[in-house]
DNA sequence: GGCCAGAAGTGGTCTGAGGACTTACGCTGG
DNA sequence: CCAGCGTAAGTCCTCAGACCACTTCTGGCC
């Protein structure tokens, strides 16, 4: 076995045997070369590929720590990686979040709980009368997270959030012949979601949440655009 | 900003400019560095990282590359952190795995294929003829995933396979009390799957495979065992 | 008791060298 | 001319050593 392999194999034996919890703190990196029978180069590339993952964290000057292992955290990672997929791929994990994002919108509407419907009506009520692009993604992101937070399963929060985030680089909402069309239907697609979560009641509300978002997946399969090429600065 | 990440931030942005699209090759090593601003050493953990994600891949001796960026390969590279998130974080990804699962067998039902009935069938012949672990969760694996697959969405296969391998790490299977009783909710479980998709009835094969992963949602929460802590080797 | 400076501990980065593997070229023999 | 093969170039992989940057703890000072 190649020298990353074995560090990297080994680091992760010390989690999975349970050696090593979450939060716990390895060794310092010459003792692990020691350990482990590698050098310290193969050691550190073998510790950035389980940092880029989401299992460890290294901190300058502290140490090597195992992460909290929570799975949101974890999947946020991915959008390192999601932000790249070109669009075919969007497409089919736009259908993950269609189903994904339909199921916690209907666990939103089983609550009661008058703060987010309050909450999510003043977030449209920003998003129907703004007409900036920025503006209109930060929104729709915050409007759609916070149903999802509702739903109660972080995780599926974290997935859907990743591909939002991911869809959210087309420009579907620029300026443009269709612009107003478009604008008008997704306000009338968030204000029937809202509507079935007030009315709790959950089927309408998966309902809304899939129809919304089946329609920007037509939107995207239509124009096709190119995506943004902008990075944010990490 | 750190070398590492500076790296890493403009080997991405050469692949999210366009500049290198799907299995291009980078530059070389002593290249990207000169071009980068960093050493060699800062410029390998960079792509290590991406390589962890499943972006890029370096090939010994031919030099480095961008992957097919298809989603279902990228989902796939996540085995290796899922594998070591702790059981609570296990349930809320099993919660994703049943809704998108549910989802994925109701595409399968919805089809006309007799080819995929018959190798259900088999493989459920095989599954209730045998009380060996490690078979049952092979059988168990093929079965859902052959469904998963013929619902249409390699991306949905991928990550319900990711989530399917990590519960299966935990021994509800292994002979014990309640040994026979599990078993045989399990295997009836499966014949109702398999009847729905057979009626081609795309709604009873959600319910049916939705209740068959939360009864094992049920066990993992009633039993909370221990998971087995051997990896495979890479 | 609180604050501050120094020292120890630890990860981050760079440089240089040699080894291992893949690929492509050109030679040889048919 | 073509197939087979050996060599050479190209590229990534690993190691070793040194120094830098940041964090944390300790001890003394006010």
């Amino acid at each position: 076995m190649a020298a990353t392999d074995k560090a990297l194999a080994g680091l992760r034996q010390m989690i999975a045997s349970g050696e090593l919890g979450p939060g716990a703190k390895f060794p310092p990196e010459p003792e692990l070369c020691d350990h482990l029978g590698v050098s310290r180069s193969s050691l550190r590339e073998a510790a950035r590929s389980l940092a880029a993952l989401g299992v460890i964290e290294s901190r300058h000057g502290s140490g090597t720590y195992v992460s909290a292992l929570d799975p949101a955290e974890i999947i946020s990672r991915f959008s390192l990686s999601v932000e790249l997929i070109p669009l075919e791929g969007v497409l089919q994990l736009l259908e993950v979040r269609r189903v994904l994002e339909a199921h916690a919108t209907a666990a939103a509407a089983a609550r009661q709980d008058p703060e987010l419907e309050e909450k999510l009506g003043d977030i449209l009520d920003k998003l129907e009368a703004t007409t900036d692009a920025g503006e209109i993604q930060a929104l729709d992101a915050e409007f759609h997270g916070s149903i999802c937070a509702a739903g109660g399963n972080p995780t599926v929060t974290a997935l859907t959030g990743v591909i939002r985030g991911r869809g959210g680089h087309y420009r579907i909402f620029e300026p443009g012949a269709d612009f107003e069309a478009i604008k008008q239907t997704s306000d009338r697609g968030h204000r029937a979601i809202l509507a079935a979560i007030a009315h709790r009641d959950p089927a309408a509300a998966a309902t809304a949440a899939s129809a919304h978002i089946a329609q920007t997946e037509l939107w995207l399969r239509a124009l096709r655009p190119q995506p943004q090429v902008a990075l944010e600065d990490d």
